[in-house]
DNA sequence: TATTGTGTTGCATAGGCAGTCAAAAATACA
DNA sequence: TGTATTTTTGACTGCCTATGCAACACAATA
């Protein structure tokens, strides 16, 4: 049970502005105590009022680039910060038609791989001068309610790591908002996205995968839903055919507990002979080797290779070592950046897809043949 | 090498929007062909007069509680989805002096952690109509850069799990933004946070391990500058001199490799006499575990019981099973929403700490008491 | 019929800032 | 020194919505 505490420091006494004078037509060119933040925030008209100069000298030197003389731009800046005013982003984003938001929609934050992504993309958009307002999608949640958010919000553009429906990527393209798919393409709907090279990356393990000998090959795919796990079952499977090899496939969710249920469901389809396990994801080939080991007391990768995908943190720890393809988080972050911001700058743009190759990690849970 | 590729599979011929008809100072009551997007957003303008009515039904379309007409309002919203307009948020905010933004400062969201609390907190407050602005500080980032445009975009209120200076703390209340801390107290400063107790969590560890008759202990602390690690450590020092015991006492980052270093450390230190290590958190005790088993061959808990704290997802998986204290996550993020939305509603609100029992995971890292 | 009450609606304006344009000031040039 | 430029400045308007207030329609009552 929670305790609870109430624990006052000191209380603030509320400055009651019942008094603010109210201008008429000509705005407050007369005066108001300047130096009086009387309770409400102060505007870019006190400033001017205590530099000495119009509104319009106080707006320029907050916009780079615009015709102010240093003298006069040190002034008003004197005056900015005795009075602690910031613009009204959302008074410059009214006229300029531009908010500086940018709006990023992420599904599985707790995945251990987006939480990089999200930092990644925050960080780089904020070196542009961009903010991210955060939307997370659980399965249940209504997609459709926080889109009407992202169209309130008159956001420059947007950063998709969800599922969306075709009908709503078609929203993005109406109102508008230029968007940017990260791992995924739109089905069918002509959008910009950055992708690890699922194909290319399965192709690689798998290739080491049969040049060390191994015969009987398991997958744990993710949902079947999920763009990234088709591609990477597509990739292995694909791969394997061209070797003349099939493998078992089971489903699972991309996560632990399905690393460890799917090699069990695979155990029991081959009769204990598989010899090698290809997951559609690191967490999975994690939950799998601790599986593997405590469950059926086989040796990783003695008995069993495992492989992964992503290059999440865990897959490096000492107990897992997994091997596995990492993918280039900065490279691709900083792609997923470049594009929505050329799509803000140039609507025209059209539709461009940048897939970036994994790094193959040999790692220590799978028998890996040497680079032919 | 990333390979690029670039497919268009359309082209989207952009409208010119030269001749939009520009209104002098009657506004737009006049026509603007209504069905017309033009390429420009519509306003409750195009609407209203789609619609048939004044601009300020549409308005009172759109805030819940209004008085309007049921078949007016029928009216409205079938005209405001033809066009497909939604109220802009930037322009009632300027009117409303509210956002409905929140911002989130947090600094280490690749912690494990962090992502859970973070899609907690953004899922809650939507509930409530409130969107995340999102800031991630990382070590090197400017801080006060990242609470500029805070103040710029006049956040309704902020939730904050990073270090903030006094001066930052004292900041918010000169903007007057209701501010509640996540995890950490202002130190001096008066402001509403929400707590893990770590005094109590460290308490029910200490005694369990005293209990099962441990006798050589070792901590792992996080950063020195952390609150967090200030109070974990010091609750299991207190606690263990209570039993006149002490403890050797590393720093680590609560991260997997300061777990590893921190034990090999405590090894040298102690001539390997240590029996019981009390990590800061989770991670840092998954380390622990892999060095002592993997490096020093030594059985856990059999040679050495190893503790956390945080209760984050891979501290249960089948190869750890960390003995640690989980965070109420819900409750905490609960409570961290509802104090700051109390705030945004009631400015005269005090500061307030709200501070929640972890609960016990026995785990299977450590050889702990029955409780007494 | 006159009056009161209830429930809707529209007008006009505020909210804070940026861009346009013309005037003013500062600078360059001869 | 005067003129031609360039740079800097300020008045004014528009961006889009919410809201106070007055006006209105209509039904019920006296």
């Amino acid at each position: 049970m929670p305790f609870r505490a109430g624990i006052v420091f000191f209380v603030e006494p509320l400055a009651v502005s019942a008094d603010r004078l109210k201008m008429t037509n000509t705005r407050r060119t007369e005066a108001r105590n300047p130096a009086n933040a009387n309770g409400e925030r102060p505007t870019s008209y006190d400033v001017a009022l205590l530099a000495g100069v119009s509104q319009s000298a106080v707006s320029r030197c907050f916009r780079p680039g615009a015709s102010i003389a240093p003298k006069t731009r040190e002034r008003v800046l004197a005056a900015a910060r005795a009075l602690d005013y910031f613009p009204n982003a959302m008074a410059s984003g009214l006229i300029t038609r531009r908010s500086n938001l940018v709006a990023v929609l992420i599904s599985n934050l707790t995945n251990l791989y987006y939480p990089e992504v999200l930092a990644e993309i925050t960080k780089r958009l904020s070196d542009h001068g961009i903010r991210v307002l955060l939307f997370t999608l659980q399965a249940e949640s209504d997609v459709d309610a926080s889109l009407d958010q992202v169209w309130r919000y008159r956001v420059d553009g947007a950063i998709v790591a969800a599922r969306l429906s075709s009908a709503q990527l078609q929203d993005f393209a109406r109102h508008h908002v230029p968007v940017v798919l990260y791992n995924r393409l739109g089905h069918g709907e002509p959008v910009a996205s950055v992708c690890c090279d699922s194909i290319g990356g399965e192709r690689q393990l798998v290739d080491r995968l049969i040049g060390a000998g191994h015969k009987v090959f398991g997958i744990i795919a993710g949902p079947t839903d999920s763009y990234v796990s088709q591609e990477r079952v597509r990739g292995a499977q694909q791969r394997l055919n061209d070797f003349g090899h099939s493998a078992h496939l089971v489903e699972g969710a991309f996560d632990y507990v399905s690393g460890e249920a799917g090699l069990k469901a695979l155990m029991t389809l081959t009769g204990s002979r598989i010899d090698a396990l290809i997951c559609a994801n690191d967490l999975m080939a994690i939950g799998a080797v601790d599986c593997a080991r405590t469950v059926f007391g086989l040796s990783v990768p003695g008995d069993l290779s495992i492989v992964g995908f992503d290059g999440v943190a865990p897959a490096f720890w000492t107990n897992y070592q997994i091997s596995t393809i990492r993918q280039p988080v900065r490279r691709m972050t900083e792609a997923a950046v470049a594009m929505v911001i050329e799509r803000i700058d140039d609507a025209s743009l059209g539709p461009e897809l940048r897939s970036f190759a994994g790094d193959l990690i040999e790692g220590a849970s799978a028998r890996l043949a040497p680079i032919s």
